[in-house]
DNA sequence: CACTCGTCGGTAATCGATTGCCGAGACGTG
DNA sequence: CACGTCTCGGCAATCGATTACCGACGAGTG
C-alpha cells in the first residue's frame, strides 16, 4: 500500500483556518470552542481523515491510554483465557490492553517491559517467568510505573500481586479426594511443574501440607507433553489405581490421554484432577475434574487495582472445585 | 512503588558532561564517539539506570521497531498458537510483536487498529473479524501502514494476505475420506461456521467443490460448544454412521466429545475430521484426524513481507493431513 | 461611562529523542 | 608550511501533540 503520511494536526489547522490549539480543543473537548470553529475543525478533520498521533500525545502528556501485560506463553490457554478476559475488561474505559509474549525467556521478558516502559504504558501487569530470576525485571517496572503481578509473583517486590489461593485450591483438591476416594488403598501422586514459578511451587507446598509431606511427586512443566510422559512413567513404576492430582489442566489432560491410550479406565483405574478450569479442556472427553479459577473476577480486581491509585496491595481469590468425569462424584 | 519520574538523555549527558548529541550517538552507536567520552556516557547511563524513552524515539523517527497483531480471539487456541509464532519470529531482528485482541467486535477491531496505527507501529498483522465489514478497518489499515492480513482476508483491499489454501486442504480431507471410507454407506457432514470470515467461507466452498455441492451442512461459529450442538442435532436428526468434516478443531474437540458422551463410537459410529492442527487438540483423547497448517512457515513469510519492502502480495501455504484416531488409518 | 470579570483564540513552550549542519582540531601530502 | 580531508562534539531544528499564558472582546455592574 502507499503508506503516504497521514495528516497533522497543523494540516487540519490549515485547512480550517484556525490555530492548532483550537483543533486540538475541539478535537478533545478539553476547553470550549465557537461552535461555528469547532464545525470548521471537524469539517476539515473528517475531510483529510484525519487520525491522532497518538506517540505526540503519548510524549507530551507522558501517558497513554494503554496497560501493557507480559505473559510467559500464549499458547498456554489458561494465560490465554487470562489475556482475553483483561482486554474484555479494559476496553470499557476506552484502555487498550496491549499482550507481548517472552516465550518463556527471561530475556525476552525483560525486553518486553522495558518496551512497555519505554512506551508510557499507564499500568504494566506481568505474569512473571521464573520466581527467582524474573526479579529484577519486576523491580525495574515497579519503579517505574505501577505494577501488578498476575498469577505468579516475586516474593519481596513492592509490586500489586493478584492470583488465586492455591492453598485453598489443594484443599478443595484435598476434600473431594477424600471424600469420594478410599485414600488407603488408592494411593495419591502428584505431578507438578519444577519450572520455578510461584504457583508451581504453592501448589507443590499446599499438596503436601493437606494430604502428606511424603506425597509421590513427579515435577516437570506446564505441558500436555509433559502430562504423557509423567502418566507413562507412573505406569511403568506400577501406582496402578492411583488418584492423579496435577498441578495444571494441560497437564492432566496428557495425562487422562496417555492413561486412556494405554486402555485404562478412568475414572475406573485411576482418577486425574487438574487445575485452572479455564479454555477447551472442559469440553474434552472425558471432562475434567479440576479447580477453576475465577478468571473474569481477577480481571476485574486488576482494572480496580489500576484504576484506584492506591499502595501496592495483594489480593488471593478462591477457587471452586468441577467436578468431572476424571473422578467419581459425591 | 514510587513511579518516579525516570531519567533522560539530559540527566545522563548533564552527568557525563556532554551534550545530548553525544549521549544520544554513543547510546544508539549511530557515529563514532571517542573512547573517553563513551566511558563517560555509559557510567553515567548505568548510573541514572537510563532507559530509552521509545515515545520520544518514535516521535522523531516516525518508526517504533514494533508491529502490531490485531485478532478477533485470543481463546481460539488457532490464534493465539499464530501469536505466538509471530511474536517468536519477530524476537530474533528486535521487534516487539504487540497483540491486540478485538474481542470478536468490530468496533473494538477499529479501535485496535487505530491505535496501533497512532502508535507508528511499522507494520500492522490482522486477522479481520469479518469477511465484509472490516472492509473499512482494514482498507484504513493498508492506507496507512504495511498490512498483512493473516488466515482471513477481506477481498477486494490492496493489503497483503498470508493463509493457508483451504481447498487445498479440504482436497487432503476428500483424498482421505474417499480412500479409507465407503462414502456410499457412510454419509458425509459437513459442520462448519457461519460467522462471516474468510476461511469458514472458503472451507464451505472447497467442501462442497471437492464431495458435492448439495453435502448436508449444518452452520454455527468457531466454537466447541457449536460442535457439541451439532452433534446433538446430527444424533437427533438420525445420522448415523455419518463422517463429520468440520472447519476447525476447537468444533470437532466438541463434536468427538458429545458422540463419546453418548456412548457413540468413534471412529467405529463416526468419523471426526478437524482442521487446524494446532494447540492441545493433537494430545487430546482421541488425537485427532486433521488438516494441519504450517504456522510456523506462516510467520516467517510475514516476517519476511514485512521486511522487504515490495507490492502487496498474496501468499497460501499448503497445509498437510494428520491422520489421527478419529478416523481409520489408510 | 469606567471598571471588572468571564470567555475563548492564538502564541509559544514543552514532552524526549534523533540528526543535519557547522566548525575545531588532527593528520597527511606536496 | 599551506592546504585538503577526515573525525567527531555541539547547536538547534524537528517529529506531533497538549497546555500555560496572554490578550482581545463582550457582558454585567455601580
Amino acid at each position: 500500500m502507499a503508506p503516504s503520511r497521514s495528516a497533522t494536526m497543523a494540516d487540519v489547522a490549515r485547512l480550517a483556518g484556525v490555530s492548532v490549539a483550537t483543533v486540538s480543543r475541539t478535537l478533545s473537548g478539553t476547553r470550549a470552542v465557537d461552535p461555528a470553529m469547532q464545525a470548521r475543525v471537524t469539517d476539515a478533520a473528517a475531510q483529510l481523515n484525519y487520525q491522532v498521533n497518538l506517540v505526540g500525545r503519548a510524549l507530551r502528556q507522558t501517558r497513554s491510554s494503554t496497560v501493557g501485560l507480559v505473559v510467559p506463553d500464549l499458547e498456554n490457554p489458561y494465560f490465554s483465557a487470562l489475556a482475553q478476559q483483561l482486554s474484555r475488561v479494559f476496553s470499557d474505559p476506552g484502555i487498550d490492553l496491549l499482550v507481548f509474549s517472552a516465550d518463556g525467556s527471561l530475556e525476552t521478558e525483560a525486553r518486553g517491559v522495558n518496551s512497555f516502559l519505554g512506551r508510557q504504558v499507564d499500568a504494566l501487569v506481568m505474569i512473571p517467568v521464573h520466581e527467582q530470576l524474573s526479579e529484577a525485571t519486576v523491580k525495574a517496572a515497579a519503579a517505574a510505573v505501577h505494577t501488578i503481578q498476575l498469577d505468579r509473583h516475586v516474593p519481596g517486590t513492592a509490586a500489586s500481586y493478584v492470583g488465586v489461593s492455591n492453598r485453598e485450591g489443594m484443599r478443595l483438591v484435598h476434600e473431594h479426594v477424600t471424600s469420594c476416594i478410599d485414600v488407603d488403598t488408592h494411593p495419591v501422586v502428584y505431578v507438578g511443574a519444577a519450572q520455578g514459578s510461584s504457583s508451581a511451587h504453592e501448589r507443590l507446598d499446599s499438596m503436601r501440607r493437606w494430604f502428606s509431606p511424603e506425597v509421590p511427586t513427579l515435577l516437570g512443566d506446564f505441558s500436555a507433553a509433559w502430562g504423557r510422559e509423567a502418566a507413562a512413567r507412573l505406569l511403568g513404576e506400577g501406582w496402578s489405581g492411583a488418584t492423579i492430582v496435577t498441578a495444571a489442566d494441560v497437564v492432566a489432560v496428557g495425562v487422562v490421554s496417555h492413561l486412556l491410550h494405554q486402555g485404562c479406565s478412568v475414572p475406573g483405574d485411576f482418577r486425574v484432577i487438574g487445575f485452572d478450569g479455564v479454555g477447551a479442556a472442559a469440553f474434552a472427553y472425558p471432562t475434567l475434574t479440576t479447580v477453576r479459577q475465577p478468571v473474569e473476577q481477577m480481571a476485574r480486581s486488576i482494572r480496580a487495582l489500576v484504576e484506584s491509585d492506591d499502595e501496592p496491595s495483594s489480593r488471593w481469590f478462591d477457587p471452586e472445585m468441577v467436578i468431572g468425569e476424571t473422578s467419581p462424584g459425591d
